[in-house]
DNA sequence: TTCCATTGCATAGATTTCTAAGTATTATGT
DNA sequence: ACATAATACTTAGAAATCTATGCAATGGAA
Protein backbone atom coordinates (compact mmCIF):
# COMPACT_ATOMS: atom_id res chain seq x y z
CA UNK A 1 0.00 0.00 0.00
CA UNK A 2 2.76 2.68 0.82
CA UNK A 3 4.67 1.00 -2.13
CA UNK A 4 1.95 1.92 -4.30
CA UNK A 5 2.52 5.56 -4.18
CA UNK A 6 6.21 5.29 -3.69
CA UNK A 7 7.62 6.82 -7.05
CA UNK A 8 5.13 9.85 -6.26
CA UNK A 9 7.36 10.19 -2.50
CA UNK A 10 9.99 12.18 -1.94
CA UNK A 11 12.82 10.06 -0.93
CA UNK A 12 14.50 11.23 1.77
CA UNK A 13 18.18 12.34 2.04
CA UNK A 14 20.08 14.04 4.47
CA UNK A 15 19.26 13.52 7.99
CA UNK A 16 17.58 10.34 8.87
CA UNK A 17 15.69 9.40 12.40
CA UNK A 18 13.34 6.60 11.99
CA UNK A 19 10.53 7.03 14.11
CA UNK A 20 10.31 3.54 15.31
CA UNK A 21 13.84 4.81 16.92
CA UNK A 22 13.04 7.02 18.46
CA UNK A 23 12.48 6.62 22.91
CA UNK A 24 9.81 9.48 22.92
CA UNK A 25 7.53 7.72 20.46
CA UNK A 26 7.66 4.46 22.03
CA UNK A 27 7.09 6.22 25.66
CA UNK A 28 4.37 7.93 24.04
CA UNK A 29 2.77 4.95 22.27
CA UNK A 30 2.84 3.42 25.53
CA UNK A 31 1.49 5.91 27.61
CA UNK A 32 -1.39 6.27 24.87
CA UNK A 33 -1.93 2.13 25.52
CA UNK A 34 -2.07 2.36 29.18
CA UNK A 35 -4.57 5.63 29.41
CA UNK A 36 -6.62 3.79 26.49
CA UNK A 37 -7.35 0.52 29.32
CA UNK A 38 -7.48 2.45 32.41
CA UNK A 39 -10.19 4.63 30.65
CA UNK A 40 -12.06 1.95 29.54
CA UNK A 41 -11.36 -0.02 33.32
CA UNK A 42 -12.31 3.09 35.30
CA UNK A 43 -15.13 4.23 33.59
CA UNK A 44 -17.74 1.38 34.70
CA UNK A 45 -16.86 2.90 37.96
CA UNK A 46 -17.78 6.33 37.35
CA UNK A 47 -14.53 7.56 37.50
CA UNK A 48 -12.72 9.59 35.01
CA UNK A 49 -8.99 9.40 33.46
CA UNK A 50 -8.37 12.63 35.20
CA UNK A 51 -9.53 11.99 38.18
CA UNK A 52 -8.07 8.68 38.73
CA UNK A 53 -4.66 10.14 38.76
CA UNK A 54 -5.35 12.07 42.30
CA UNK A 55 -7.65 9.38 43.43
CA UNK A 56 -4.61 6.75 43.24
CA UNK A 57 -2.52 9.27 45.28
CA UNK A 58 -5.40 9.93 47.90
CA UNK A 59 -5.57 6.10 48.53
CA UNK A 60 -1.91 6.27 49.94
CA UNK A 61 -1.76 9.56 51.52
CA UNK A 62 -4.99 11.34 52.33
CA UNK A 63 -5.59 14.53 53.35
CA UNK A 64 -3.07 16.69 51.13
CA UNK A 65 -3.05 20.53 49.95
CA UNK A 66 -3.88 20.61 46.57
CA UNK A 67 -0.31 21.82 46.03
CA UNK A 68 0.95 18.83 47.17
CA UNK A 69 -1.34 16.53 44.90
CA UNK A 70 0.25 18.51 42.37
CA UNK A 71 3.55 17.70 43.27
CA UNK A 72 2.62 14.06 42.98
CA UNK A 73 0.81 13.68 40.58
CA UNK A 74 2.60 15.78 38.43
CA UNK A 75 0.15 18.41 36.98
CA UNK A 76 0.15 22.49 37.00
CA UNK A 77 -2.17 23.50 39.75
CA UNK A 78 -4.88 24.83 37.68
CA UNK A 79 -5.44 21.21 36.68
CA UNK A 80 -5.46 20.21 39.93
CA UNK A 81 -8.21 22.49 40.19
CA UNK A 82 -10.38 21.00 37.86
CA UNK A 83 -9.99 17.77 38.45
CA UNK A 84 -10.73 18.14 41.99
CA UNK A 85 -13.85 20.02 41.32
CA UNK A 86 -15.02 17.23 39.50
CA UNK A 87 -13.95 14.80 42.31
CA UNK A 88 -15.87 16.47 44.13
CA UNK A 89 -18.84 16.98 42.58
CA UNK A 90 -18.82 12.99 42.32
CA UNK A 91 -19.13 12.59 46.15
CA UNK A 92 -15.22 11.44 46.16
CA UNK A 93 -13.21 14.17 47.70
CA UNK A 94 -14.41 16.53 50.66
CA UNK A 95 -12.03 20.02 50.17
CA UNK A 96 -11.61 21.18 53.99
CA UNK A 97 -9.92 24.81 54.61
CA UNK A 98 -7.14 24.89 57.29
CA UNK A 99 -7.41 26.91 60.38
CA UNK A 100 -4.35 27.68 60.30
CA UNK A 101 -3.86 28.56 57.00
CA UNK A 102 -6.90 29.65 55.08
CA UNK A 103 -4.95 29.95 51.97
CA UNK A 104 -4.94 25.84 52.23
CA UNK A 105 -7.02 23.04 51.81
CA UNK A 106 -6.83 20.15 52.54
CA UNK A 107 -8.17 16.93 50.31
CA UNK A 108 -9.78 13.95 51.73
CA UNK A 109 -11.83 10.94 50.67
CA UNK A 110 -14.80 10.36 51.18
CA UNK A 111 -16.26 7.46 52.63
CA UNK A 112 -17.45 5.97 49.34
CA UNK A 113 -14.24 6.79 47.70
CA UNK A 114 -12.40 5.02 50.48
CA UNK A 115 -14.87 1.93 49.94
CA UNK A 116 -13.26 1.58 46.51
CA UNK A 117 -10.12 1.52 47.84
CA UNK A 118 -9.02 -2.22 47.38
CA UNK A 119 -11.25 -2.72 44.02
CA UNK A 120 -9.06 0.57 42.43
CA UNK A 121 -6.00 -0.61 43.88
CA UNK A 122 -6.69 -4.47 42.58
CA UNK A 123 -7.42 -2.29 39.14
CA UNK A 124 -4.55 -0.71 38.58
CA UNK A 125 -2.41 -3.69 39.58
CA UNK A 126 -4.46 -5.41 36.75
CA UNK A 127 -3.51 -2.78 34.36
CA UNK A 128 0.27 -3.35 35.18
CA UNK A 129 -0.27 -6.78 35.31
CA UNK A 130 -1.17 -6.63 31.42
CA UNK A 131 1.37 -4.63 30.66
CA UNK A 132 4.25 -6.66 31.96
CA UNK A 133 3.12 -9.59 31.32
CA UNK A 134 5.88 -12.09 29.55
CA UNK A 135 8.61 -9.51 30.68
CA UNK A 136 11.07 -10.89 33.23
CA UNK A 137 11.68 -9.36 36.65
CA UNK A 138 15.35 -8.27 35.73
CA UNK A 139 14.28 -6.87 32.72
CA UNK A 140 11.60 -4.83 34.41
CA UNK A 141 13.47 -3.68 36.93
CA UNK A 142 15.83 -2.77 34.19
CA UNK A 143 13.16 -1.06 32.27
CA UNK A 144 12.20 1.28 35.56
CA UNK A 145 15.46 2.16 36.28
CA UNK A 146 15.90 3.58 32.53
CA UNK A 147 12.72 5.05 31.95
CA UNK A 148 13.36 7.37 35.27
CA UNK A 149 16.67 7.92 34.38
CA UNK A 150 15.19 9.89 31.03
CA UNK A 151 12.76 11.46 32.93
CA UNK A 152 15.62 12.71 35.23
CA UNK A 153 17.31 13.21 32.36
CA UNK A 154 14.78 15.91 30.72
CA UNK A 155 13.45 16.92 33.61
CA UNK A 156 17.35 18.72 34.28
CA UNK A 157 17.75 20.17 30.58
CA UNK A 158 17.60 24.42 30.81
CA UNK A 159 15.73 24.88 27.50
CA UNK B 1 5.92 17.72 55.34
CA UNK B 2 4.53 14.33 55.48
CA UNK B 3 5.04 13.38 58.36
CA UNK B 4 3.80 16.40 60.13
CA UNK B 5 -0.08 15.22 59.81
CA UNK B 6 0.59 11.63 59.31
CA UNK B 7 -1.70 11.36 62.95
CA UNK B 8 -4.59 12.35 60.88
CA UNK B 9 -4.21 10.67 57.77
CA UNK B 10 -6.13 7.18 56.82
CA UNK B 11 -2.84 4.33 57.49
CA UNK B 12 -3.08 1.97 54.15
CA UNK B 13 -4.55 -0.97 54.95
CA UNK B 14 -5.71 -4.03 52.77
CA UNK B 15 -4.24 -3.77 49.10
CA UNK B 16 -1.59 -2.02 48.41
CA UNK B 17 0.47 -0.44 45.55
CA UNK B 18 3.37 2.57 45.35
CA UNK B 19 3.15 4.59 42.65
CA UNK B 20 6.93 4.62 42.40
CA UNK B 21 6.10 0.88 41.22
CA UNK B 22 3.74 1.49 38.74
CA UNK B 23 5.18 1.03 35.36
CA UNK B 24 2.12 3.52 33.95
CA UNK B 25 2.89 6.20 35.87
CA UNK B 26 6.45 6.03 35.15
CA UNK B 27 5.87 5.96 31.71
CA UNK B 28 3.34 8.80 32.29
CA UNK B 29 5.66 10.70 33.46
CA UNK B 30 8.37 10.10 30.94
CA UNK B 31 6.11 11.30 28.29
CA UNK B 32 5.49 14.29 30.39
CA UNK B 33 8.69 15.02 30.23
CA UNK B 34 9.23 14.53 26.39
CA UNK B 35 6.55 16.60 25.79
CA UNK B 36 7.77 19.48 27.89
CA UNK B 37 11.25 19.77 26.56
CA UNK B 38 9.45 18.83 23.18
CA UNK B 39 7.13 21.53 22.77
CA UNK B 40 9.87 24.18 24.17
CA UNK B 41 12.10 23.55 21.65
CA UNK B 42 9.81 24.00 18.54
CA UNK B 43 7.89 26.54 19.45
CA UNK B 44 10.45 28.85 18.19
CA UNK B 45 9.85 27.13 14.88
CA UNK B 46 6.38 28.24 14.58
CA UNK B 47 5.37 24.35 14.96
CA UNK B 48 2.67 23.33 17.53
CA UNK B 49 3.35 20.06 19.63
CA UNK B 50 -0.04 18.66 17.88
CA UNK B 51 1.59 19.25 14.44
CA UNK B 52 4.72 17.91 15.29
CA UNK B 53 3.98 14.27 15.04
CA UNK B 54 2.31 14.65 12.12
CA UNK B 55 5.06 16.30 10.53
CA UNK B 56 7.58 14.18 11.74
CA UNK B 57 5.51 10.97 9.46
CA UNK B 58 5.37 13.09 7.09
CA UNK B 59 9.13 13.83 6.89
CA UNK B 60 9.54 10.53 6.53
CA UNK B 61 6.43 9.24 4.03
CA UNK B 62 5.16 12.13 2.40
CA UNK B 63 1.46 12.07 0.16
CA UNK B 64 -0.28 9.57 2.73
CA UNK B 65 -3.98 9.91 3.26
CA UNK B 66 -5.35 11.29 6.18
CA UNK B 67 -6.34 7.61 7.49
CA UNK B 68 -2.79 6.48 6.95
CA UNK B 69 -1.33 9.47 8.85
CA UNK B 70 -3.42 9.18 11.77
CA UNK B 71 -2.64 5.25 11.41
CA UNK B 72 1.04 6.52 11.98
CA UNK B 73 0.71 9.11 14.49
CA UNK B 74 -1.22 6.92 16.53
CA UNK B 75 -4.51 9.25 16.85
CA UNK B 76 -8.23 9.36 16.08
CA UNK B 77 -9.20 10.78 12.77
CA UNK B 78 -10.65 13.63 13.91
CA UNK B 79 -7.48 14.55 16.13
CA UNK B 80 -6.13 14.50 12.71
CA UNK B 81 -8.31 16.57 10.70
CA UNK B 82 -7.75 19.31 13.33
CA UNK B 83 -3.90 19.20 13.41
CA UNK B 84 -3.58 19.05 9.46
CA UNK B 85 -6.03 22.24 9.59
CA UNK B 86 -4.02 24.17 11.28
CA UNK B 87 -0.78 22.90 9.58
CA UNK B 88 -2.42 23.94 6.36
CA UNK B 89 -2.79 27.36 7.93
CA UNK B 90 0.56 27.28 8.61
CA UNK B 91 1.63 26.32 5.14
CA UNK B 92 3.04 22.95 6.23
CA UNK B 93 0.89 21.27 4.38
CA UNK B 94 -1.34 20.71 1.47
CA UNK B 95 -4.34 18.53 1.19
CA UNK B 96 -5.33 17.44 -2.16
CA UNK B 97 -7.96 15.52 -3.07
CA UNK B 98 -7.27 12.01 -4.87
CA UNK B 99 -9.01 12.08 -8.16
CA UNK B 100 -9.42 8.59 -8.37
CA UNK B 101 -10.97 8.28 -4.95
CA UNK B 102 -12.93 11.49 -4.24
CA UNK B 103 -13.11 10.60 -0.46
CA UNK B 104 -9.58 10.35 0.28
CA UNK B 105 -7.09 13.61 0.70
CA UNK B 106 -3.52 12.83 0.04
CA UNK B 107 -1.19 15.21 2.13
CA UNK B 108 1.85 16.77 1.02
CA UNK B 109 4.71 18.70 2.92
CA UNK B 110 4.53 22.52 1.48
CA UNK B 111 8.12 23.13 -0.08
CA UNK B 112 8.08 25.44 3.45
CA UNK B 113 8.15 22.33 5.64
CA UNK B 114 10.74 20.78 3.30
CA UNK B 115 12.92 23.16 3.88
CA UNK B 116 12.64 22.41 7.93
CA UNK B 117 13.24 18.87 7.32
CA UNK B 118 17.04 18.38 8.46
CA UNK B 119 16.51 21.41 11.23
CA UNK B 120 13.72 19.39 12.43
CA UNK B 121 15.12 16.02 12.41
CA UNK B 122 18.15 17.14 14.44
CA UNK B 123 15.85 18.73 16.91
CA UNK B 124 14.12 15.49 17.53
CA UNK B 125 17.47 13.47 17.56
CA UNK B 126 18.82 16.10 19.90
CA UNK B 127 16.14 15.43 22.41
CA UNK B 128 16.45 11.82 21.91
CA UNK B 129 19.98 12.45 23.27
CA UNK B 130 19.47 14.87 26.36
CA UNK B 131 17.04 11.63 27.26
CA UNK B 132 19.22 8.99 26.61
CA UNK B 133 22.33 10.57 27.99
CA UNK B 134 24.81 7.88 30.18
CA UNK B 135 22.61 5.25 29.66
CA UNK B 136 24.25 1.94 27.88
CA UNK B 137 23.43 1.21 24.55
CA UNK B 138 22.39 -1.87 25.68
CA UNK B 139 19.86 -0.83 28.60
CA UNK B 140 18.51 0.89 25.71
CA UNK B 141 18.09 -1.75 23.50
CA UNK B 142 16.54 -3.81 26.12
CA UNK B 143 14.36 -0.43 27.20
CA UNK B 144 12.91 -0.30 23.88
CA UNK B 145 12.21 -4.21 23.60
CA UNK B 146 10.22 -3.76 26.90
CA UNK B 147 8.49 -0.43 26.17
CA UNK B 148 7.56 -2.14 23.05
CA UNK B 149 6.41 -4.98 24.36
CA UNK B 150 3.80 -3.21 26.80
CA UNK B 151 2.26 -1.58 24.55
CA UNK B 152 1.45 -4.76 22.48
CA UNK B 153 0.52 -6.52 25.76
CA UNK B 154 -1.95 -3.68 26.10
CA UNK B 155 -2.97 -3.03 22.84
CA UNK B 156 -3.95 -7.04 22.95
CA UNK B 157 -6.19 -6.45 25.96
CA UNK B 158 -10.06 -7.08 25.22
CA UNK B 159 -11.44 -4.54 27.70
C1' DT C 1 -29.02 -1.45 -11.82
C1' DT C 2 -30.16 -0.48 -7.36
C1' DC C 3 -29.72 -0.88 -2.55
C1' DC C 4 -26.81 -1.46 1.39
C1' DA C 5 -22.45 -1.81 3.64
C1' DT C 6 -17.96 0.09 3.81
C1' DT C 7 -14.67 3.67 3.59
C1' DG C 8 -12.71 8.39 4.25
C1' DC C 9 -13.25 12.51 6.18
C1' DA C 10 -15.72 16.00 9.00
C1' DT C 11 -18.51 18.01 12.83
C1' DA C 12 -20.14 18.35 17.66
C1' DG C 13 -19.35 18.22 22.24
C1' DA C 14 -16.73 16.77 26.27
C1' DT C 15 -12.42 16.13 28.84
C1' DT C 16 -7.75 16.93 30.10
C1' DT C 17 -4.13 19.66 30.02
C1' DC C 18 -1.34 23.81 29.59
C1' DT C 19 0.27 29.10 30.23
C1' DA C 20 -0.73 33.57 31.90
C1' DA C 21 -2.72 36.33 35.03
C1' DG C 22 -5.67 37.36 39.22
C1' DT C 23 -7.09 37.16 44.34
C1' DA C 24 -6.57 36.25 49.08
C1' DT C 25 -3.66 35.08 52.85
C1' DT C 26 0.65 34.77 55.24
C1' DA C 27 5.57 35.85 56.00
C1' DT C 28 9.39 39.10 56.00
C1' DG C 29 12.44 43.13 56.08
C1' DT C 30 12.97 47.72 57.52
C1' DA D 1 3.62 48.42 61.90
C1' DC D 2 3.66 48.52 57.14
C1' DA D 3 4.99 47.68 52.60
C1' DT D 4 6.56 44.04 49.82
C1' DA D 5 7.29 39.39 48.67
C1' DA D 6 5.94 34.80 48.74
C1' DT D 7 2.45 31.27 48.92
C1' DA D 8 -2.02 28.77 47.80
C1' DC D 9 -5.51 28.58 45.10
C1' DT D 10 -8.46 30.26 41.21
C1' DT D 11 -9.97 32.01 36.70
C1' DA D 12 -9.55 32.67 31.69
C1' DG D 13 -8.47 31.10 27.47
C1' DA D 14 -6.24 27.98 24.27
C1' DA D 15 -4.71 23.45 22.56
C1' DA D 16 -4.98 18.52 21.97
C1' DT D 17 -7.39 14.75 22.45
C1' DC D 18 -11.31 11.55 22.75
C1' DT D 19 -16.21 9.35 21.61
C1' DA D 20 -20.30 9.55 19.01
C1' DT D 21 -22.36 10.81 15.03
C1' DG D 22 -22.99 12.55 10.22
C1' DC D 23 -22.13 12.91 5.18
C1' DA D 24 -20.34 11.79 0.75
C1' DA D 25 -18.09 8.52 -2.28
C1' DT D 26 -17.23 3.81 -3.40
C1' DG D 27 -17.88 -1.15 -3.81
C1' DG D 28 -20.54 -5.43 -3.73
C1' DA D 29 -24.63 -8.37 -3.74
C1' DA D 30 -29.11 -9.50 -5.36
Amino acid sequence: MAARRRDKRRTANGVEFPLAQSSGFLVRDANRAFQRLLEKRITPHGIARGQWYFLRVLLSEDGLSQRELSARVGTMEPTTVIALRSMEKAGLIRRVRSAEDKRRSQVWLTPKAQRLRDELLALARGITDEAEAGIARAELAAFRRVVARMTANLDRVKA
